[in-house]
DNA sequence: TAAACTAATTATAAAGATTATAATATAAGA
DNA sequence: TCTTATATTATAATCTTTATAATTAGTTTA
């Protein structure tokens, strides 16, 4: 099932007209089968064993790439780094103000409030995003730790 | 009206044992009265007037602050540096992909979001964030721009 | 299959945003 | 006014991301 959902990604990516390197099918692959919303470092670091040459750059260029065809959605935050989330399935986002973990919630998507924004804007609206955030059920049982 | 918000902001900054420095009473006010949702150099350029040898750590400092208290927001963003919001109303923003133009947008609070995510994740929700992306009518009118 | 063309990668370096540090200055309470 | 803890300043360091130029490698075409 996530071979499949990487070959439609690829076939993506060939239609396009993007070239497939071995780091680019790397990357994307990597983010096909990852559950946990990685950073471009992570993704360098996980790769370095297998692309021991592979630089930065490339890691960063790829999510560019990926992110312009629209295969990959781009989560910044504001303690550090941006977040990559292989765009699949519509979803959400609840985040801990603790520990980081994020977690996926399926909600109904929430088109009545992307209809109104553009009626009321004038706007033409691409996309919304939504991130829940609290302290998860592990940090309630620690006191508040100091950010 | 904004001479009320910013006197019970301060109000809430004593109440914390924070001190009201000049810096930080100049930051806390530009933050009430600003429109646009500034970043930490547009305050810090936007003082430079009345304070020359304000260091931009104390920017950062003060708006660290802020948000522990709860007085201000930080929208981190993709492109470049995060934003800070006076949190005053509950309301939204809609961001314009070419320009960057950000617009309030008011609509019913999801506290139904926020209730089931409690109930399904078993977090303790604080707060949650949304943003709605797409094109402004000014740049619909212009081809688009590659990013 | 080989040549050619274009795009991707690498290895830097640079830029930009944010944070850390140590010394000095200052707000607020006694 | 004095004292003390906190805030500010000036600077450097860190971290993330982007830019550049040279090299490498996909893909197309003959």
């Amino acid at each position: 099932m996530s071979e499949t959902r990487l070959s439609q990604a690829i076939h993506t990516l060939k239609e396009s007209g993007v070239r497939i390197t071995p780091q680019r099918h790397a990357v994307l692959e990597y983010l096909v089968n990852s559950m946990t919303h990685p950073t471009a470092d992570e993704i360098y670091k996980a790769l370095e064993g297998k692309f021991p040459n592979m630089s930065v750059a490339t890691v960063y260029n790829n999510l560019r790439v990926l992110r312009e065809i629209g295969l990959v959605r781009e989560l910044p935050y504001g303690d550090s780094s941006s977040r990559f989330d292989c765009n699949t399935t519509e979803h959400y986002h609840i985040i801990c103000n603790s520990c980081g973990k994020i977690v996926d919630f399926h909600y109904p998507t929430l088109d009545e409030v992307e209809s109104l924004a553009e009626q009321v804007t004038g706007f033409d609206i691409s996309h919304h995003r939504m991130e829940i955030y609290g302290r998860c059920e592990n940090c309630q049982d620690v006191p508040a730790a100091k950010h």
